[in-house]
DNA sequence: TCTTTTTTGTTGACGGTGCAACAATAATGT
DNA sequence: ACATTATTGTTGCACCGTCAACAAAAAAGA
């Protein structure tokens, strides 16, 4: 792997999360929120996707999620199901609406990874290689929470 | 002003906005959250600052300023005032405990610049240069919201 | 001056999320 | 088998911020 495509991985898994590189105008996926698209995202990805592993990933919170799944339940995007033998996890899969919403963030997804790689494209190996070793180090940083405590705080 | 100041200002501003680079504990400033904090920061800079002119500086909603505000005055950190010739605008100043915060967000906030600096110190110029001029052009990119509009939708 | 437009700040309704308590269920220990 | 502990998902409460409608005031236009 290359080092462009380390710092697109690195680089959109900031975008996903960051409010200053959100996207401003709404996609065509309207009715649907940010969080509800990257639920579906997980749920699609998941192998018997639940609230707990979904809350996990997504890093929010149990309660958080039970309520998102519930709305995409409410908008027939997901549907939920149990194993015979447990009767405490429920786990989601995408119905046929839900796994075209699924299909379509892919799409725009790896549409916006082209774009970006073209943008890298324009770096140099030199200079990639610095701005891949300075994402690479603030993430091990804010990854081991030290200077989320320490540095950054009421920043 | 050399390459790690400017990384600096601008990974800082990112920094102040981002979800991911958010603070994880809670700082000597309880009771305070976050935008609170902010919007004092704000207050103090400003000349006359009012909930318009503090919206804008922030990038939040009026509305948003507006209840930010209605708390701070109720936790006595601020005090509103009018000019005689203006019966419109409200501008905002902070009382002697919001000075206090205020003063103490901006000991910390140097703080961890100065960690930061640090930080960056232990890049070589050419490395600065690589890191100065990719923020340079993402940030530019997002100004102009073209990216935003086109590459960053739903990610 | 009088009318129209713009600006300013507020508010109700809403979405989104964390926290903590909770009941149901499963897993573990003995 | 039984009791204890841990896990899972839900929910009430609270907070934060957006959106859109709104009234009041100022600014602009004539």
């Amino acid at each position: 792997m290359n080092q462009a495509l380390k710092i697109l991985d690195i680089f959109i898994k900031i975008q996903e999360n960051s409010d200053v590189f959100r996207h401003k105008g709404e996609g065509l996926l309207d009715e649907i929120s940010l969080a509800e698209v990257h639920c579906i995202d997980w749920i699609g990805m998941i192998d018997h996707p639940n609230v707990t592993k979904i809350s996990e990933k997504m890093g929010l919170t149990r309660g958080g999620i039970s309520r998102i799944s519930k709305r995409l339940l409410g908008k027939g995007l997901i549907e939920s199901y149990q194993e015979p033998d447990n009767n405490k996890e429920i786990y989601f899969q995408l119905t046929e609406s839900g796994q075209s919403v699924y299909d379509e963030h892919k799409k725009i997804h790896n549409q916006a990874r082209q774009e970006w790689l073209v943008f890298f494209k324009h770096y140099s190996d030199d200079e990639q290689a610095a701005i891949l070793r300075f994402f690479t180090e603030v993430g091990a940083l804010f990854d081991s929470e030290s200077v989320a405590e320490n540095a950054g705080k009421h920043m």
